[in-house]
DNA sequence: TTTACAAAACTAATGACATTAGTTATTATA
DNA sequence: TATAATAACTAATGTCATTAGTTTTGTAAA
């Protein structure tokens, strides 16, 4: 009488995506994930730990296609272009994943492996970009800190609905990475 | 038998502050509320409308102080001093209230005009301190954005652990805003 | 001083949820 | 075809928020 749904981890991750993207993380639970795939509860404990362990996956294909989407981006570019083209891909992604931007920025458990692993690939991304500088390694960590602060930044409070005057806010991000590139450039020079 | 607590509504926002600053605000019971207060659960609805009422109070008391610590810092100052202290006391205000500031910035409902109003005072005091570089509206709109972006970004990835590396923090801080303006220096020269 | 009323606390009950234990049935493999 | 692994299930527990209805306390009026 049971009909087995033939479900998987990568199934169960997949529908917990797209209820992510649509409800936000918090409106995530067990009981809606379970009923979207037709199976009660506790089935879903055959694929994943429980309600933690989904959430760091979560995180982890975040950080994973976000990473790939930064990659994507910088394709055939180089300082200035290839940072405004890394800062637009990251924002574009929190508007397209909202629900897996989310999870990646309320990260569930700080010390796993993978997500540090993850974690520090972006940074060294980041630094491969910077390299045409010629910055100190001092430096181009500062740098990397500044320019994750102003796309999370960005990301977050438009997520929020934080920008509420009616101004175009594609604008707003170009101006403010423009602005902070040209203060670089004064600082090198 | 049943001894009163004197519990007011403003006893029950202060003990829900305190929670929320040393175990986060996902972690904020109404159970573990009453129990800190000596009370049963079902008693603090007597002083409150329920958990999302709760945390709208407390994002809304967050928004309160972080504009009054910010108001407070920029006494005496002018152009980028003023914006330092500002940036540095929004910073400041997120690591020593962290659960306060979460509830800030994971706002409930977008669309309470308390929250609206105290969000627009804060903009309007960026504004005026903008005001000695002589912007357009339009230019100070934006730059707005991108002051906002840049300490929340900070702030919130601080506040994740975020930022790995063995390097002064402050530092990374301090640098971000100067380079920023920096570069409206030199987009307004 | 007594009485009456508002409010602050309580108990009991409900419903949503995550999780665990133990069971049944299906699929794949030997 | 028989067996073992496993995907689904039911049942049960515990935590939580919330509501309804009750008791008790403090205060203010008579």
């Amino acid at each position: 009488m049971v009909q087995r749904q033939g479900l998987d981890a990568e199934n169960v991750l997949q529908a917990a995506v797209e209820m992510a993207d649509t409800q936000g993380v918090e409106g995530l639970t067990l009981a809606a994930i379970a009923a979207k795939l037709n199976v009660k509860t506790p089935s879903l404990y055959n694929h994943i730990k429980g309600l933690p362990d989904l959430r760091m996956q979560l995180s982890r294909r975040g950080l994973m296609l976000i990473k790939a989407a930064m990659v994507d981006a910088v394709i055939g570019k180089a300082k200035d272009d290839a940072l405004l083209a890394v800062g637009f891909a990251y924002v574009n992604f929190a508007r397209k994943h909202p629900g897996l931007y989310e999870a990646i920025s309320t990260l569930p458990d700080y010390e796993d492996p993978e997500l540090k692993e993850a974690g520090n690939e972006v940074v060294l991304f980041l630094l491969r970009i910077l390299a045409p500088y010629g910055l100190s390694e001092e430096d181009a960590l500062h740098v990397v800190r500044g320019f994750r602060s102003m796309v999370h930044g960005f990301a977050s409070l438009e997520h929020r609905n934080g920008f509420r005057m009616g101004l175009e806010r594609d604008e707003s991000l170009r101006r403010m990475l423009l602005t902070y590139l040209k203060g670089l450039r004064a600082s090198v020079d």
